[in-house]
DNA sequence: ATAATAACTTGCAATTTGAAAGTAATATCA
DNA sequence: TGATATTACTTTCAAATTGCAAGTTATTAT
């Protein structure tokens, strides 16, 4: 009964997303999975946001029950569990890169990197296909490791 | 001591605008403002999610707060506040049309317009500025009225 | 004058969150 | 091989947040 299940019916695209992902925490971990290549239970915990593991826990289940992410077991290490996201999953990084370029460009604090949210709006295609090199190389780098 | 003030420290820009908007009902709120074009309290009751006017209240005020929103008195109704997006606010446009169209092209019954996402991701800049024209004109209209 | 209306506020029960501690399975170390 | 760590969770419970319903206050309409 949590979440969605007892609110008003509403077929608005962005209600059904909120559904999803309308929360504080369900977004952080997409941007651990999607823009910072994390995979591990234990690397979410490590954000400087400091999710607790429950909430964590719950979060992923739910992830996991929409097809946003995926759950393996990792081949050379039977305690740990491999998270990635789907294609589904993927599909939200302009979502998330377009959060992360408004927050830069109204924090006066931000600690993105100089530029990003300029060079983001001046050539969003450009920055989705460089972001997906970025990450492609990560975690090769990873799977090596 | 709500929201943020608790939270641990991050730089992130995500994490930044997640304090503002990272719940379920400040972007119903924005998306009634920002697409739809509503500018009364009342208005934003009447949307299918039904929102408490407590919590209504609340979130008009943490945006007016955060320079997003800007609360003015109609000056043919005493009664009446009329609400409207600031530049910043206005900026989330991109925000929204990207979880928009995410939860147009995953939900299978979707209440968007057919083609909806599809022409969106086709051409972003392009859709910005059609939906600036649209709004503007609705505005009007309601000036009008 | 009287009744509506608009924009809220208040009170309170119910739900959700967050911190801490615990558990089970597997891996590493002495 | 037996003891100690790790990893991914679960459990417990107090505290915070939410959501309804019912006010309240200031206008405006009849």
């Amino acid at each position: 009964m949590s979440h969605s299940s007892r609110r008003e019916k509403s077929n608005c695209p962005i209600s059904y997303s909120l559904d999803l992902f309308g929360d504080r925490w369900t977004l952080l971990v997409l941007r651990d999975l999607i823009l910072h290549g994390k995979t591990r239970f234990a690397e979410f915990q490590d954000s400087d946001e400091k999710i607790a593991s429950n909430i964590l826990a719950e979060r992923l289940r739910r992830l996991e029950g929409q097809g946003v992410v995926v759950r393996q077991k990792d081949p050379t290490d039977a305690r740990q569990k491999i998270y990635a996201v789907t294609d589904k999953g993927q599909s939200l990084t302009p979502v998330l890169l377009e959060i992360a370029a408004w927050g830069a460009s109204h924090d006066p604090q931000t600690g993105a990197p100089d530029g990003f949210a300029n060079s983001f709006y001046a050539d969003r295609e450009g920055y989705y296909r460089e972001h997906r090199r970025r990450i492609a190389e990560l975690l090769e780098k990873q799977d090596a490791g």
